[in-house]
DNA sequence: CGAGTGCTTGAGGGAAGTCAAGATTGGTGG
DNA sequence: CCACCAATCTTGACTTCCCTCAAGCACTCG
């Protein structure tokens, strides 16, 4: 593997705070963030707690072994979370979309690097605010427990792509993963057989530290999915997925 | 990949299970499992809701897509969980050591395949009874949200072995894991300097699983390893190694 | 319009996979 | 106790998939 040049620095936390409090009431995610647990009246305990945190694409959150100071749900955008080998090799470990929850609570500091890929907002807690949440309100706590454990999930089914499968079925994994999770304009999910067009929050150098390839193999598996006719380019950062099943036949499972 | 050849089915839970009450005040693991959250009386509770498993190397505790019916803490042996592509190709996505916790509360059916990998002991739940003591006591609750944290973070650290590391880097890393976790007879960890002698508790073909390569990609760094003078092969399971500074060198990071 | 950035494509090489013997080990029964 | 067999591990020869290096192309922006 190639080492990575290093990337752009971008903005530490205290530079790019905004201390606007949040209006829990209009939040995007308070359908299906943690907050979603507590019962109306505690969400004021929220928006006393939080604040809104604008992140521009490239901002970096944190870095690998950073002291832990905040722990923030994601309200809109997508943020990454990479780990280093020492000679630069990069692998993105945790994508976080609209609703998930970044920042680790109970440790000293991070393990990862956390880092905007998209711009984003997040709904930001110091980190023994949202410990003392946690603490108080056992349903909060439970929730986070259960989104956990479906991260852990999730992380299982990196694993098995990352251990087992051919570059092409890591592409159209990934490509399959983020049509799944796009949602039609309602808000709902997408059925099943229509198409679908996925914005990629990713560029080709970042998709391939996902998936464990070099930029140049992803592009290949690109051109291949497109010649095969499973997706069309719109650009080089919009894909449109005519039938769904068929990328999800080459993923591999 | 080479696809896998069927494996020992083993036992499945119904058979295998021996309603022996649990006597947690002689539990090998009762200072650091989950159930060390909990105040000394109410172990009982845990005593009478938990019930002694014996499992055989090579007994399937439950198959990918299983019911969940149990959740359990291990008390000695090593327990794998496993994820299998359509064609047979597979993935360890876990290893659950002494004190962790295998099996998913809070879900209707397992995603992965959980075999016994050596002979073992676990102290056994019943889903909802466990689910029941998360419920009314936080503080348990909380442990385990502790615990699945952590299993997060080191699943990231597998995720960035299984993307960016090479065959010998994983191989090593592998065996700095288990030199690491390897405990002195008195029950504390080893000086980081002495020499360390380590029971293998996978195959090469597990281990392959583990790490994302082939069994015999693995014998062959197994091999390099041994010529550098980096670890002694005292047999095919035993391996010694001398000096866990240079071992750790090669691991990356 | 030229420079910069990100993406695609090609040619060649190397690390790990595949196939195929052997070598060890461990268990079983004569 | 030792011979035999099966299972596991090691080693070798060859192949393949993906990485590396290197152009060339397509946007965007000053």
């Amino acid at each position: 593997m190639r080492p990575h040049p290093d990337q752009n620095t971008g903005l530490r936390p205290a530079d790019s705070k905004a201390n606007d409090p949040i209006a829990c009431d209009s939040c995007p995610v308070r359908e299906i963030s943690v907050c979603a647990m507590l019962p109306r009246e505690q969400r004021k305990i929220i928006a006393n707690r939080s604040h809104n945190r604008k992140a521009n694409k490239g901002d970096v959150l944190a870095l690998e072994g950073d002291r832990v100071t905040h722990v923030a749900s994601v309200t809109s955008g997508v943020v990454k979370m990479t780990k280093t080998l020492s000679d630069g090799r990069q692998q993105i470990v945790g994508l976080a979309f609209a609703s998930d929850v970044v920042g680790r609570p109970f440790a000293d500091d991070t393990a990862v690097r956390i880092e905007a890929a998209t711009d984003a907002t997040l709904c930001s807690f110091e980190k023994s605010h949202f410990e003392q949440l946690l603490r108080e309100h056992p349903a909060f706590e439970s929730l986070l427990l259960k989104v956990k454990l479906d991260e852990l999930d999730a992380a299982k089914d990196w694993m098995l792509l990352l251990g087992r499968k051919s570059a092409l079925e890591k592409v159209a994994s990934f490509l399959a993963m983020l049509a799944d999770r796009q949602l039609a304009p309602d808000g709902t999910r997408m059925p099943k057989a229509a198409a679908v067009t996925v914005e990629l929050p990713l560029s080709r150098a970042e998709i391939a530290d996902y998936l464990g390839l070099t930029l140049e193999t992803v592009s290949r598996q690109f051109s291949k999915l497109k010649d095969a006719g499973v997706i069309v380019l719109d650009d080089g950062r919009a894909v449109t997925v005519p039938d769904r099943q068929k990328l999800a036949a080459l993923a591999g499972n």
